[in-house]
DNA sequence: CTAATAGTGTCTCTCAGACATTATGTC
DNA sequence: GACATAATGTCTGAGAGACACTATTAG
């Protein structure tokens, strides 16, 4: 049971096959979406699963990960290149697929609303299910789903990326939105615009005013992403855990 | 180019080598010391290199770190057990291992002062250096170490994991000493003092007030980690970034 | 005594929570 | 006009930074 630490010996060296798994997020109609494929073959046929595929012999998991979120949402790469993708962790349980052995890198993916994944190629059996409203899903796609969604959520408190969710030009309302979707809470809004707006660097005014109205109230200005990537101090959810778990 | 998302069509798979690489911590003499190996054999050889080895057949990349940490350190697997050892990120760059394909998990471990590591077994290489004052390491393991030492700081400011870095019974100024060794910093003690014993859960006074002496100051009431695991609010680092990058 | 470390108390400034008020649009 | 949303202003309380001060040990 002796394995020499860097050496490669042969007896030692196990083939896995390497897959990426892609939890894609999306806010719509205030409520937080995930992107879901069917599965056409077994195991797990007919359920629902999140996507991804395997690593290709000369990409990263990283570059795999771009890939498929390209080909499941049907969008083309240069779109894709613009979301914000962040690796969330390894699932590594021998068993956790039951004709190999199976070892997934596990992303985060959050995108603007995006239309319905449309009909052909791969995408053909993609679409969005509400988080937290999702059918038991195959392998072990449940605890990885349940994971990004604690990492997103914690994510926001510390960083900048809830404009990740947003279009090029958004309204602090949608901002807000967004921090109310994930956490499942309700922000007093004088007070997150106070946030937002003495934060150096998350968002940025657009220059000509024009405003957009949401609805029939007084139209919003309109902000783009600001270059800030940490938020120092962070914006903390009210009361309770910062997390769901700790892992 | 097309994969089948969960598909395993034979010619998507490619084998991969899976390994788990650990970037073992301690503070000694108050200075962050990492745990590293010489290698033994090509390429790279004589290099210095962060422990690890392959995943085998029948265990998660999890259990796989947990044997690698107690045959580096040369303890015993009950020992081993009550370290804290938590998943980084996983490396996947198609050319990190000149060889071949290797995709290799990093997980970060954190150790009270220990022994030199002993000789005998795969220890026999194995020695403390200090963090930062390190040769060029073999593969990508600089870059691992970094983003390890990244992480650990981070967690230290919104978790209780300081401990870790302590024996089961310490005193404040040893867990203050904790934190100044991993940000590199310096803190005012009796707003250190107030924080943590303010918080919850994070240490727990041992009962009978034996007190140990540091060197000739006053004696210095022991402590024990607490139940808590998160640290709400947070510790946060005097100025600067929250973290040195963001990847 | 001095030196060194442990521990307490207090002032102030920053910032977040709560919430009243005004502004500007649709119907 | 009513209604809805956007934006501003103000009060307050929690908590962190700064720092003075006391306590207990070794020499």
């Amino acid at each position: 049971m002796s394995t020499v630490p860097d050496g490669y010996d042969p007896y030692a060296f196990t083939p896995f096959a390497v897959t990426v798994d892609l939890a894609v997020f999306t806010v719509r109609e205030g409520r937080l979406h995930v992107l879901l494929v069917t599965r056409g073959e077994d195991p797990y046929k007919g359920r629902w699963a999140l996507p991804g595929g395997f690593v290709l012999p000369r990409e990263s998991a990283e570059e795999a990960a771009r890939r498929e979120l390209a080909e499941e949402t049907g969008l083309a790469q240069d779109t894709v290149c613009g979301f914000h993708l962040e690796q969330l962790r390894t699932y590594s349980d021998p068993d956790r697929d039951p004709r190999m052995r199976v070892v997934s890198v596990a992303y985060a993916a959050l995108v603007p609303d995006l239309p319905e994944p449309r009909g052909g190629g791969d995408a053909a059996h993609a679409q969005w299910w509400e988080a937290g409203a999702t059918e038991p899903l195959a392998f072990d796609h449940d605890r990885i789903l349940a994971d990004a969604h604690d990492r997103i959520g914690a994510r926001l408190e510390y960083s900048c990326l809830a404009t990740a969710f947003c279009p090029a030009e958004f309204t602090l309302g949608e901002l807000q939105q967004v921090y109310e979707t994930v956490w499942g809470v309700e922000l007093d809004r004088p007070n997150f615009r106070r946030k937002v707006l003495t934060t150096p660097g998350f968002v940025q005014a657009v220059e000509g005013p024009p405003r957009r109205t949401g609805g029939r109230g007084k139209p919003a200005a309109l902000y783009r992403a600001g270059a800030a990537n940490a938020l120092h101090p962070p914006l903390l959810r009210p009361e309770g855990r910062p997390e769901g778990r700790t892992s």
